[in-house]
DNA sequence: AACACCGGGGTCTGCCATTCTC
DNA sequence: GAGAATGGCAGACCCCGGTGTT
């Protein structure tokens, strides 16, 4: 099936395509590339020159979105030597569409400069983490920029080692390049830092076990690593002055869901702050209500101001206190439409939050469903 | 059987600014 | 000085079920 729809495709690309420029790409397997580049005939490198018209086309042909790409990077349309065909080749070998190469093309264009071996080389080192080349073009279809924007085979190889040495295992390794491919461009001076910088963080904090906190940290919040570490720094400061945190205490919200927490723009968190604050001191609860609701549920400070209102509102007049809220907050974790249907259900048959408690509300829908349907099983009896 | 506690898991890029390299 | 490489930012949740206890 994948074969039938690579060949055509391939003949497609291979009959439409100017010879010339085949043979000027062959050059790019040779490893001294640059020297084709100055040497071409009549090459002004000082000034912008046009665009190649023949690349223009040939791109064009294949579907690429050309005035996408020459926004994104200009410069690439300039470029004498380019190996588009035989990354088409190479992405459709790996089972890609016709469509999906043009838009890989079209988002990111400088893709078209990486050349046979290094495309090879830099699949092998993904494939090192993924079990199949689908799971790769799947990635590379949603984001072609985290495995292009960077040419460094090395320094990828060298990040895979790193990342591993922080006991990161395999399946951890596998979530964290597919939820965050961009982790493994960086350079690993960069995600070093991050690392080191949760790992002090630990021991400012009187942990002691440095390593497996920042591995928890990873794994729980696997866009940290594409955070960068001022943000971190700012987050954790704000978090300890403006809710007066101990040591132990910011050492246990980190250590729950409050990974997530450290990623938010500080504006983002200040504001998702300070809407917490206000809005429970509308419901009469102290600040000490609200440390406490953070520190065992940081989660909270991830909900939009707007959507925590919301269902603050929607719980508290569907009759439950907010002190049950404050007890179970992971009900804050449900969607509004959710948090709706099932007040309105419990609602039809009479539920009673004060005797019965809101256990009921946070459990999976599942769970949910089965219990209303003994509940009102129970009463029609 | 029913419940409560608790951890895990999916998802998340595309653009701009700056620095590097030739 | 152009293009390549790299760093950084904005935006802003929801849900499931294993396991131990009653």
């Amino acid at each position: 099936m994948m074969a039938m729809l690579c060949i055509p495709a391939l003949l497609y690309f291979a009959r439409s395509s100017n010879t010339a420029l085949l043979k000027q790409r062959d050059f790019l397997l040779l490893p001294h590339f640059t020297q084709v580049l100055s040497s071409r005939p009549g090459g002004k490198r000082l000034n912008k020159g046009p665009e190649n018209k023949s690349l223009v086309e040939n791109l064009a042909t294949m579907g690429v979105d050309v005035v996408m790409a020459r926004r994104r990077q200009p410069g690439v349309l300039r470029k004498a030597v380019t190996n588009e065909i035989g990354l088409a080749h190479f992405l459709q070998s790996k089972g890609a569409s016709r469509s999906a190469v043009a838009g890989i093309i079209s988002r990111f264009p400088r893709s078209i400069t990486r050349t046979e071996a290094h495309l090879e080389e830099r699949w092998a080192l993904w494939r090192s983490i993924f079990r199949t080349d689908s799971e790769i073009v799947k990635i590379l279809e949603r984001s072609p920029e985290s495995f292009f924007r960077s040419s460094d085979n090395a320094n990828l190889e060298k990040n895979i080692l790193f990342l591993g040495s922080l006991g990161l295992g395999s399946r951890e390794l596998h979530r964290l390049l597919t939820t965050a491919p961009r982790t493994f461009s960086n350079s690993v001076e960069l995600n070093r830092q991050v690392v080191e910088l949760l790992q002090d963080l630990c021991v400012s904090l009187g942990g002691d076990k440095p390593e497996q906190f920042a591995k928890a940290i990873i794994s729980k919040n696997l866009y940290i690593l594409i955070r960068s570490t001022t943000r971190i720094k700012a987050n954790v400061a704000f978090l300890r002055k403006e809710l007066h945190l101990s040591d132990g205490e910011l050492l246990s919200l980190l250590h729950g869901h409050g990974a997530d927490v450290l990623g938010l723009s500080t504006e983002h968190l200040k504001r998702n702050l300070s809407s917490v604050l206000e809005k429970l001191k509308s419901l009469s609860c102290q600040k000490s209500d609200v440390k406490k609701l953070i520190i065992s549920h940081a989660p909270v400070l991830l909900v939009s101001p707007n959507n925590l209102n919301s269902k603050l509102d929607c719980l508290v007049e569907g009759g439950v206190h907010i002190r049950q809220i404050l007890e179970k907050p992971k009900i804050l974790d449900f969607s509004v439409e959710n948090i709706k249907t099932r007040l309105a259900e419990l609602n039809e048959i009479g539920y009673d939050f004060k005797k019965n408690g809101i256990s009921i509300l946070d459990s999976s829908r599942k769970r949910f469903e089965a219990k209303l349907e003994r509940l009102t099983a129970s009463i029609e009896e």
